[in-house]
DNA sequence: ACAATAATCTAACGATTGTTAGACAATGTA
DNA sequence: TACATTGTCTAACAATCGTTAGATTATTGT
């Protein structure tokens, strides 16, 4: 009977270590940030803004988790998300915080109110205006990440670099920009700056990870 | 540039209160009690082998999260899951934990072993032969739980009345017995008391969370 | 009005985290 | 060989969390 409590125990106190790998603020960061593509630990610091200690400590988590797996590279230790589940489980959590926190909508909006975004349910008709060349689906983040996965048809200019390759892209056309998701704003800030020289621009608010398109192994 | 950081931080600090929720053991497995149909805190307490004031505790947290809503009734305050996507999370979380830690899918065979299970791709097909009266799907939870919501086609008999009457059940059918989900232990003794009988008997270890039906609002 | 029940709130404790600093190991390079 | 780079490990601190006990708030029944 007791012995019944004991392996109930167990199977919830496994479950629980993929929740406890979900609930630092960094943690979650690092996971979208390995969703676009495998990075070392300090590309992963940087992009997160914190120091590399506290990425290997958030990382080590993760890999107790194994949520993410490790390979050695000469001088570098590249990080990768385990699986596409990963990704998934990502979204996942992600969309179950808008759908019940209002504080969280909050932020969305006041985040996304001014630049044009595209509604997210319509991503055939974009792959298929994409593949006719009607649009110019433009990938905004570094280059590494647009070589590791991109969404289809689209095309790669860093946000640093965007000022400088104006030219690249033709004017007539309607740009669509895309990031890391709906919470990096590398998108939203491209499509200010082709709004501004004259370009017709829209967001996409998603990803690789929110398309399923995610580096593995 | 110092402000996209913080809203960054902002985003990310939201989800993870999902996260956060879903961190402790207990709370996984008041969510999987909850998804079976609302439960007042001493029920949830009891079900969950904790005291009540550890249970007031944890669905406090919960209810922080906005997973569950709370409805006062006389001297009772009835729990329940805020909402599909919650019990669609639940089970989310549960795969991915299942697909990622070894340790977890180790305890899960050790603990079904012996109890035939069905595969649990063919709903349709189960779902048909119970319409046709070729199996007896059969639901081993507490009544009120089967009143909240139950299998298409399940008739209802508690784990705890089952001996008494076996006389319900005709013999040559094979039985298909299920409870809360994989990880509860009702429906695989119900299956092994079944078999002693002389009884066809299998476990469908799936319940209304992993098939979608839930109780709501 | 009184007792009983159901649940929460507060305070407290020990245990577990997040974060940083310092020492250390492994690799590549001059 | 010596040195810089990349990352982990250990220890330490404060902050947070899990758990329990004791007091408190509603509600119901007598």
């Amino acid at each position: 009977m007791n012995d019944q409590r004991r392996i109930k125990d167990m199977l919830y106190e496994q479950v629980a270590r993929i929740g406890k790998a979900a609930c630092s603020p960094k943690r979650l960061e690092l996971i979208e940030l390995l969703c676009q593509g495998e990075k070392t630990v300090d590309t992963l610091a940087r992009d997160a803004g914190i120091s590399m200690k506290l990425a290997s400590a958030h990382l080590r988590e993760l890999r107790t988790a194994r949520l993410v797996e490790t390979e050695k590279q000469g001088k570098h230790v590249i990080y990768r998300i385990a699986n596409r589940a990963v990704a998934d489980f990502w979204v996942a959590i992600r969309c179950l915080a808008e759908d019940r926190l209002v504080e969280l909508r909050l932020v969305i909006e006041q985040m996304a109110s001014h630049p044009k975004e595209l509604a997210p349910q319509d991503r055939e008709s974009l792959v298929k205006m994409a593949r006719k060349g009607e649009v110019v689906v433009l990938d905004v983040r570094p280059s590494e990440e647009f070589l590791a996965a991109h969404l289809p048809f689209a095309r790669s200019i860093p946000l640093e670099e965007l000022k400088l390759r104006l030219a690249e892209l033709p004017k007539g056309k309607t740009v669509v920009a895309y990031c890391r998701g709906p919470y990096c704003l590398m998108a939203r800030d491209a499509v200010a700056l082709l709004r501004k020289k004259g370009y017709e621009a829209v967001r996409l608010p998603e990803g690789v990870a929110e398309w399923g398109i995610v580096q593995v192994r």
